[in-house]
DNA sequence: CTGAAAGCGCTTACAG
DNA sequence: CTGAAAGCGCTTACAG
């Protein structure tokens, strides 16, 4: 490979002024930048990445740290992946992406190392051991899913609170009076899971406040456990005229259930779930659906990062942002036919 | 953050001693190993990555390139992907993540720059224009998809020969006589997924060496279109009794259309899909399948790549490896009720 | 078994 | 407007 002294042989110039026509750091006149811009295409001249971190202490790339654990929907991950990805290439940075199970390590690893000049955390928990070691580290970190303390960090995350609230507000207003919310595992609450009970507590509390009755479950994460899960739940609820799903899964496995038992959506059982427009194309999910937005999240995470890293303006106040959720209609959802109390 | 040379004063040695004892590239009595050692957990030392490639010409970072395309299914990518970024951890290396969708660019970028050691490139089609860009670059790269030249290049895919003709023996064993097999989108034929045809034209051979019809067709990729191509589909075929699926789209919305259309799998109609099982449990897809095995490609390759990286030999002959295609059985096929042809 | 020195390929004050 | 030189933090022949 050339390097940057063969360009500037090749244009007649010094070293430093090559690399001043580069990186465009001071005025060059218009005669050198053409001979080594010339010079550059001619050779076919990368800078490489290395010297000039190593020069300039960046290395223009950031960490993306995701977790695949057990009990968690995958595919929703790669859509956070993707927005965080390409809004990066926009900004002029690579993606360092890091699936390790033990991320607190993974990260000391690339931000100790220089590798990254920033980091995004995925499936952040309540208390997430990375943020310590993200704190400790320096280097500025944005993350999508909302820790118990945000201090010091930029957090991007759906407003599960208000998805909570719209779910029961929507099936309330239709005239449901008895519902049953299928959450993700319990595993996934152990472990830190704070959307599954910001998206539970808020639809209990609205529940209660509108005099309506909401069995709040946690579900499974794959077949053929899922599916018993659900043909158990339909057993246990038969007075429940709507069914609201933060599990991807769930949704993914209802059809079939409702279909061996003869339920027909939404004459016998209004349904709505919590999953982007996306998936639900990709998936076939047949259910009106909270919008989950995870690209857009994702792109907002990497802008607030970039915009940190490059301004280094350290007094700049932290962000926590919530995206409002919005319901797409799939017509998976109507008034209950027989009102679930017979009143005299 | 501490450099080498802070290492080595605090242990009172010099840097190339510091630096040895970390890379074990020469003997060191013990005593000074242990200073090091020492020195390294007191001031938390991490080498600057940038630096060592610099001095190394190592990155010690893989390159995954990855094309999300409109038409193919995204879902399926992250299985790989994960295979493809644990198993390089395991030997070492970290992933820069491209998913530009100029793949030729970014490649060049990537590589001229020295960000990576080496590549591994998915979505690969018949044609790739990615493949010059890496023979130039001399970068060594594993490929997960068979192109149509694969001089010079390590290539991992399934078989989808055998897949196809699998499928067409299962039900041909079971005394099915007229199928129909829905391909993926024809838009990927078009750009080069040549894992389409290559299954596609083994089932049609298979089957008319079976003396059986087999109707091809090219499907959608997401819904609506996907719901009304099936029901179209089953219109048009009434005749046929067993159903193939290379189109996961296709597998996720085919039970919702059998169930509109009053049809019972196996009972009316065998189906027989060709997409991994982590896929059928998480999605709950009903259907007995062809095996894609898609971690384990992903884990082949990088096994692969990062071997020819390390033993640096360039006459260590391509390997060019198929994964040989397993049936999950999940008791959606059966020999057809009635016998598609009449005899007297 | 260890150290002083050169070099990897950039960038960037410092001079002119 | 341009150049010579130092420096980023490592590794690795070369000496001893």
């Amino acid at each position: 490979m050339a390097t940057i002294g063969d360009v500037a042989k090749a244009a007649g110039v010094s070293r430093s002024t090559a690399s001043y026509v580069l990186t465009g750091k001071r005025t060059t006149s218009l005669e050198v930048r053409r001979r080594v811009e010339q010079a550059v295409r001619d050779l076919g001249y990368t800078p490489n990445a290395g010297a000039r971190a190593l020069a300039t202490s960046q290395s223009k790339v950031l960490g993306l740290l995701v977790q695949f654990l057990e009990d968690e929907f995958a595919p929703a991950m790669l859509q956070y992946m993707l927005g965080v990805s390409n809004v990066a290439r926009e900004l002029g940075y690579d993606i360092l992406m890091v699936t390790e199970p033990d991320g607190s390590q993974a990260l000391k690893r690339i931000t100790d190392s220089r590798m990254v000049d920033g980091v995004v955390l995925m499936n952040v928990a309540d208390d997430d051991e990375r943020l310590p070691v993200l704190r400790a580290s320096g280097v500025p970190g944005a993350l999508v899913g909302l820790p118990g303390d945000c201090a010091g960090l930029d957090v991007f995350d759906l407003d599960f609170e208000e998805a909570g609230r719209t779910m029961v507000d929507h099936l309330a207003d239709l005239g449901h009076r008895d519902l049953v919310l299928v959450s993700q595992p319990e595993h996934v609450v152990e472990r830190g899971g704070a959307y599954v009970w910001r998206l539970r507590d808020a639809a209990l509390a609205q529940a209660k406040a509108r005099g309506i009755t909401l069995h709040a479950e946690y579900g499974e994460s794959q077949q053929p456990a899922v599916g018993r899960f659900l043909d158990d739940l339909l057993d246990r609820h038969p007075q429940a005229t709507g069914l609201l799903l933060h599990n991807e899964a769930a949704a993914a496995a209802l059809p079939s259930v409702l279909h061996a038992r003869g339920i027909q959506s939404p004459r016998d059982l209004s349904v709505i779930g919590q999953y982007s427009d996306e998936f639900a194309r990709t998936f076939s999910l047949p259910f009106s659906s909270i919008e989950s937005a995870p690209d857009r999240l994702g792109r907002m995470a990497v802008r607030q990062l970039v915009r940190r890293i490059e301004q280094q303006d350290p007094t700049d106040p932290h962000v926590v942002r919530f995206v409002s959720p919005e319901l797409v209609d799939r017509g998976s959802t109507a008034p209950p036919v027989s009102p679930p109390d017979v009143r005299p």
